[in-house]
DNA sequence: GCTTGACCTTCCAACGGTGGGAAGGTGTAT
DNA sequence: ATACACCTTCCCACCGTTGGAAGGTCAAGC
């Protein structure tokens, strides 16, 4: 099977098949006589693991990772598990960090009247005083 | 002012001073006779805009543009309330994605036993079939 | 045959935002 | 004088992905 039909099997784009071999995240692929690349099942089953992966999140170590455990069948859980809960930990302070960022964002944006005139409490506050000392009686 | 002490005070890194001025973010700054950059409080004023602007997820060309109707003191803040609200939307899409990747790893998480043992959800749900239809009666 | 178009190959560069570091000049304190 | 902290410009790396150039190959149509 050609790359792109793996591809779209996989989902996952044959440059990005590419990609992930060049980086040693897939072993090299079959070569035909025509130095096409070719690809079996097994193989659009890693495409396919590594695609689930990058959509929950794990970066391309992880997924390094999880890829050997995966090929591994006797691994203890207790290591994917561990790698797992480590990146939902990871995503779940990411989020946190957004909603704080979006907290802020929608209280200034909810302050601003949007209209004609130049008062705006956006800019207000972002270019406001740093400090809460300073500020004039 | 030098721009150490002016990146300490704005709270931005002398590196990404420098790299504002590069992308013509910022005006050049103005130069002493040794040819280093030399900034006044407005200029320190401008960077912590930058810099709050940046810890709220704006990207660069959102900040170019709140810079401008920010030094524009006849801005309607509706154009600011606008891209303000742009950005909030585009951050609050983003966290509902990474909600829903934290969703589907947590149930991952919680179905594996994480033992010594080598059956594991995790693995499964991300090497698993692709569609519900070839599975074997 | 010969052309067209879709596919494949490798290689190189870009994005955004930040940081590291080299190689050299300058300021200041002792 | 010497040490050290700071400044300058320059180029490179990260991550994951995409785009394109320049060329080879295959399958179809006429």
């Amino acid at each position: 099977m050609n790359i792109g039909t793996a591809a779209a099997e996989a989902g996952v784009s044959a440059k990005m098949i590419r990609h992930y071999e060049a980086i040693g995240l897939l072993r090299p692929a079959a070569r035909r006589d025509n130095q096409y690349r070719d690809y079996a099942e097994r193989d659009v089953h890693e495409l396919r693991f590594i695609g689930r992966a990058r959509r929950l999140g794990f970066s391309m170590d992880e997924i390094r990772t999880l890829l050997a455990l995966w090929r591994d069948d006797a691994r203890p859980s207790r290591e994917v598990r561990r790698v797992a809960q480590a990146h939902l930990h990871d995503l779940e302070t990411r989020i946190g960090e957004m909603q704080a960022m979006a907290g802020t964002l929608r209280e200034l944006v909810d302050h601003c009247h949007g209209d004609a005139r130049p008062e705006c409490p956006i800019l207000e506050g972002l270019g406001g005083a740093p400090k809460s000392a300073t500020t004039p009686g």
